[in-house]
Formats: C-alpha cells, structure tokens, sequence
DNA sequence: ATATATCGTTAGCTAAGCTAATGGAAGAGA
DNA sequence: TCTCTTCCATTAGCTTAGCTAACGATATAT
C-alpha cells in the first residue's frame, strides 16, 4: 500500500514547503524595480508594519545578529528610508521608524510584488478563491505555533 | 461597502504572500544543524532534485548570475556534495549532480525543516488537512505561471 | 576560414552573514 | 551609594554572496 496519502502531513508539509519556495522566489523578480535588494527591503518591510521597533526586535525578526540589522539599517537611513529614535526611557535602545519616503518604497515594492500573483488568482474558479481563503487562516496558524 | 471580501484577489494574494515569508522564516531556522548556509543550501537542494544540470541552468533556478552560483558551486565541490562533469558534446559546459554525501546532507537538511511542520499538520482536523492538500495544486498552477 | 555567440571563470567591487570586543546605559544586590 | 552584572547597539575583522566587465575556450553561423 503506497504510503503517498492526500492528507500525509510529511507529504503536505514537503509540498507546501516547495510551492512556499518556488512562490517567494517568482514574486522576488518584482523587487528589480524598488532599487533594494532583498535584506534591506525584508527589513524595511518590517519597520513600515510592525514599526516603531528597536534594533534589537527587527534583528530577531530577521533572524540575523545585531551587527548585521545595524549596517542594514544605516543604510537604509542613509537612503532617506529609516530613521532612528533615541528611548527616553532607555538610552541604550533606539526606535526605528519609516519616513513617509520609505513607506512609500515598500508600499509600491509590495504591490509590485502582489500584483502579478493577485492577477493569476482573479481568474481561478471561485472554490480554488474559497480553498486559498480557508488555507491562509490555517497557514497563519500553523506559522504561529513553530 | 468594504473591500474586504474573502475572496479579493488583491487581499488572497497579501495573505499568501506574507504566510509564506513567515513559514520559510521559521523553517529556515532547521538549516542551522546542516552545515550550510541558505544559499549553498538551496543550490544543492536543485542539483539533488533537478541534477544533473548545468552550472547557467542552476544560476537560472536560482535567480542569480553565473560567477555567483560559479563561486557557491566550488565551495560545493570543496565539501564533497557536488561533482561536476564535463559534457562530451559541448565542452564548454559542466554538468553538476550530487555526491551520495551531498545527497545525505541535503535530504537530512530538507527532514529537518519538513518535521516540524508536518508534526503541526499532523493535529490538525482533516478539514484543514484536505483544505491544504487542494491548496498545493492551486499553488503549484500558479506558480508554473508566473 | 572568419566572425559571432555561448559557457563558465576570474577580477574587482559592494553588501551581508558571523563572532568577539567595546562603550554606554540600566538593573540588582550589598 | 557603590559595585557588579546584564543589556543594547556599534565597531572591527573575518568569510561569503551579490553584481558587472572582461576573458579564454568552445560552438555555431556565414
């Protein structure tokens, strides 16, 4: 008896793995025109949605070390697109924010990057629109628990 | 009326995109036990898969120039994963396929990242399972065509 | 036979990944 | 109040990865 089963979590889990790789990898052509390459539109992306935010906080979300978020960011705050807070209350951190010139980088980065994939999703059936709404409730779950 | 609908392109499409950030965000966070960074990890992940295959190919695959999949192969090669041969018919290319070791790393690298997953997968209800089954097939169309 | 195109490599540049060390600031304990 | 420990971000210095331009070898077209 073959061990391929529609509902094999290993096999679900290989697969969606792959379509979440070959997924992110198309949609990255996109980013050609924002003039960032990937970490620093990564980081930018966070500090316009989850900003203001310490250094610290952006370097764990990125899962890079402290040094690494710090070139990063100057960078980025030397283009115009980031700037930086000192703490009132704790003058070892700072805060990160988007300038108005930076959340519009990303906003238009992003629609780049969605616009080509929500175009393909109009013209699928209307089931397959109410399968993918169903799976992004479950996907946000599962990616919260690991 | 809002435009919040559950089945709006534009909306599907944001969700699937920021899911699927956040799920190879977190798996990524497996690669560490293999030895290899993410980039030699990936180019060895298609040459396991996709191999044999040229060295233009592979850059092609994975979106970056021949002298950077050049240098990442070598080091490739360094480590006993990779082989490359040269081809009797156009001596100008190599064809790159995996060592039986290369082979081991890769696939108990790729073990790793899919078991967390697939444990999460594994205690959810069989709606939810069947709901991610579909959506793979989706995504796999949508992404032949991007 | 010659010119053009292709494949992968090398050279040289910038950026990103890391660890270790550092300086400044905050907190805990005596 | 002083001292020690911990925390936050930066700097230094290393390796690796991204790029373009140029190159040599090879294949193809004329």
């Amino acid at each position: 008896m073959s061990t391929e089963r529609p509902t094999n979590p290993e096999d679900i889990a290989a697969s969606l793995h792959s379509a979440a790789i070959h997924l992110l990898r198309q949609l990255r052509q996109a980013d050609a025109g924002s003039g960032l390459n990937s970490p620093r539109l990564s980081a930018l992306s966070v500090i316009v949605f989850a900003g203001p935010i310490t250094l610290g906080h952006l370097a764990d979300a990125e899962r890079v070390r402290p040094p690494t978020m710090t070139r990063i960011v100057n960078a980025l705050e030397a283009k115009g697109l980031v700037k930086k807070c000192a703490s009132a209350i704790d003058r070892r951190t700072i805060h990160l924010s988007a300038t108005m010139k930076g959340k519009r980088v990303l906003l238009e980065a992003r629609r780049r990057r969605i616009q080509s994939l929500a175009s393909q999703i109009a013209i699928l059936p209307p089931q397959d629109k109410k399968t993918l709404h169903a799976t992004i409730a479950i996907l946000n779950g599962l990616v919260r628990v690991l």
